[in-house]
DNA sequence: CTAAAACCTGACGTCGACGTCAGAGGCAAG
DNA sequence: CTTGCCTCTGACGTCGACGTCAGGTTTTAG
């Protein structure tokens, strides 16, 4: 398939595919005119490569991790950081739980305070 | 208290307080010679702040959210916004998740890998 | 009184993941 | 053949939350 059809298939654009080339986060081959042409597990490895942005972490990292994501290989150096992109990754749910339950204590009370009529609590 | 001890307090540069004063996130009063100064409770109000900003809102989203977090004043307005922005945090939550569930898996298995000195799956 | 430390206001620099524009070539349809 | 869309390679622009530097004032310690 070529650039086009992988970005409308995975909702990436076209732009952020050549970026992933250039990161090495994502190979293609040519056609003798130059055109990128990917095969169709290319979709699942940028869904991958999505949610590994999703998760935090930068291009370097998914550089580094891929090949032992994809391939199961892995040295105890890429383990370790796997294990600390792991942690990393504790930590930002954990401050964002803590953010949403202000946020959602914050809601019900306004909410209540909506419903009784009342706007502001300072007697 | 000036700024350097409420930086040093909550761990935050001062440069980082003076933007969020930029931002209008935070309040100062001033000395007759221009310095800021903060009261204690400016001590939690900046570590809200940086939860909300760890949370993932934006600047301006705190600051429009700013007030009804502290007063637990709201309008039907902000109470629509408060509630997108805490579903933005659970879809941020499930992302995460998931990128965790699969880095885990990778872990787990590189980790097998290892101990059985198979560094590679390839049959 | 003086030197160090803290504070002030601009204003430019940074970094990462792209967006966007320019200019040039490629490809299927009529 | 040409029209119109797709693709290519640079290369500069963006945005947000600060970092950092310059040049000057203020506060504090000795």
């Amino acid at each position: 398939m070529r650039i086009g059809e992988l970005a409308t298939g995975t909702g990436v654009s076209v732009r952020a595919l050549r970026y992933y080339e250039e990161q090495n986060l994502l190979t293609s081959e040519r056609t003798p005119s130059g055109q990128r042409q990917y095969p169709d597990s290319a979709i699942d490895r940028v869904l991958l490569i999505q949610q590994l942005y999703a998760a935090g972490l930068t291009s370097k990292s998914i550089a580094d991790l891929l090949p032992c994501v994809v391939n199961g290989e892995a040295t105890p150096e890429l383990l370790t950081r796997l294990a600390a992109e792991r942690d990393h990754i504790d930590t930002r749910i954990a401050d964002l739980t803590t953010a949403r339950t202000r946020l959602n204590a914050v809601i019900t009370a306004a909410t209540t305070n909506l419903r009784t009529g009342q706007h502001c609590q300072r007697p």
